[in-house]
DNA sequence: CATGAATGAGCCTTCATTCAT
DNA sequence: AATGAATGAAGGCTCATTCAT
């Protein structure tokens, strides 16, 4: 078998606590070595756990991408989530601002590891599925967009999601000096339009 | 040895096919079945060239990696070489729509190559070496921005750069339609800042 | 890594099974097919192992060499540390009879793996440890010759070595018969200089 | 073909100039690299010849190994009769001595060669046809024996070249000083008996 | 359930040899 | 003859996955 959904439910605490430790240390191993270290044995010797035990709450090793995947999403979208209360009275351009800011710092903690998630969503095909999902990024940045009266509400989105993703991964390296500040002043750029 | 550059100049005139078929095989390859079908057997056999061949031209698997990278890299820089002396006159908006037009062919004739190898060039450490030379596109970029009279080119240059390359890589998959103006918005948002 | 130590020390039985019948199968590789059959597939093959599991033990080829070696040699020690204690009352004459035809049994159940080691043993740098270790063959006769009253007894014990060895190599395939008396003379010889 | 026999004989001067090239290069790759080093195009390249030219005279690897070993033994069995006619008149310990000598010194020039080309000699079955040739180390040395009145010359023939060979072989790396006496020492003994 | 030894398909790479030029 | 590009069998090694304990 090579599906990509989880074996089981994780329905004891002890099972949820591996199931983490795998998913945190698959993070950190795709964070320091890539995607070629990225191995079954690997992962299972960092989170301390057999790789018997591994293969006994993931069918494989995609099924662990997978979930590494839609854990970083669901982090991601929980903070957003947060921030777009808080960013509720806000006018416009402060409110982005605080949205920029929040993606800069969620991509600066692990800019590997979010490169490589991007690339694996898209060989996975699971793209849609996150997309699509009620509570998503996307839907969630939809909402505000079309609760400020911006047009085609669901096309920024994504466009939006898509040059603050590109900027911060390409800055990272580079001129990390300022970035959230340019990324505003091309995101205004794009509402204003 | 586990160099990057090549094993030798290709002096005769089937060398220089041998070597052009086994990259134009390496981008097929990564096109199609993406990083985890990039193998040496692979790439060989669809250059139609025997995999001894290969190794005459490129000490390793990551050297033909990094001589697509710079390929295809310099192919762009050709490009938009053109585009910009065809832009000198135009007014800004004119000019910026046709460079983010160009980029928009290009990544859309292949677009899981273009995201693979800019993965690649990181994990390969070419990103300052493409990025320093001085025909290169954030440089072209660079001039041309100060041309125009606009502050700090060369960090709009990289910013511009990443911004259409995220916007592209993105919405190909979900709303092509009229990607060019809608980062053409984008980017002289920026520029007008 | 191309380390030449053990991978992992075996805990359980199976694992102290498979690593010696991979040695034992090593051993017999090289005596029937010389240094030019040696290799991991042939190995694991002969010893009734996976490819994989050779690899779970030895971390590469020359690791398997390495420990053959190490084995052997000890092997030798253990045999020749018996011989010398049952020594210890005879005259000189017999006791160095008793260790020539040792020796000579020692490398003629398996010529050619002793010519092979020998050569990969310097190839692989283990002279040094193997001459120097405390328990060694060098180290031993050293002591025995100095318990004699032989002068430069640590230079006496190398060179009976090798004389020994180099006679017992050479005439094994011309002329077996009587050889032990004959280098026995030799040694004698040597020894009353 | 397989052969270990020359393809011709090298009727021109450019020919024989050629051979002796490759031979000369095989003969430095041994001695730098050892066996595993020991390939046709590293040959090749270090004889500043084509592969296509070695193969003209050689049918095969190991009839460049093959045509090595009979020039060093040849080489060396030409030193052996010099040093013998210059030997006729001395003492029997001195004899040796000046014999003794002459060995050290040939193997020292080039210690890895000569072992490599001991254990080829071996694999190749090239042993008797060297022994047994009448101009031949061995059969010099039987001679030399049995002119001075020494018992089974043949086989003390033997014994003796391997006795020295070994000693110098494991002595090299060692202890080299007075390296000469010692084995003269030894020889006497067996001589003496 | 947990463990980790074992498996073997698959991929990277080398090098002896051939042959078109 | 000389050249060196091309070939492909062979061998080193990894790692996803299974299963006996």
């Amino acid at each position: 078998m090579n599906a990509i959904t989880l074996r089981k439910r994780p329905s004891q605490q002890r099972s949820a606590a591996t199931m983490a430790a795998v998913l945190e240390a698959a993070a950190q191993v795709l964070e320091a070595g890539g995607l070629s270290a990225f191995n079954t044995n690997a992962v299972a010797a960092r989170a301390g756990v057999s790789i018997g035990s591994l293969y006994q709450y993931f069918p494989g090793k995609d099924a662990v991408m997978a979930a590494l995947i839609r854990l970083e999403a669901a982090r991601f979208e929980a903070e957003l989530a947060t921030a777009l209360e808080a960013t509720a009275s806000l006018p416009l351009p402060q409110a982005v601002e605080r949205l920029v800011a929040l993606a800069v710092a969620s991509q600066t903690a692990r800019p590997n590891l979010a490169r490589i998630l991007d690339l694996e969503e898209r060989r996975l095909g699971l793209e849609i599925e996150v997309t699509q999902r009620s509570q998503t990024t996307v839907g969630q940045l939809t909402q505000f967009l079309a609760g400020r009266g911006v047009r085609d509400p669901q096309i920024a989105a994504g466009d939006l999601q898509n040059l603050v993703r590109g900027m911060i991964d390409g800055a990272l390296h580079a001129e990390p000096n300022d970035l959230t500040r340019r990324i505003v002043r091309a995101a205004m750029g794009y509402l204003r339009g």
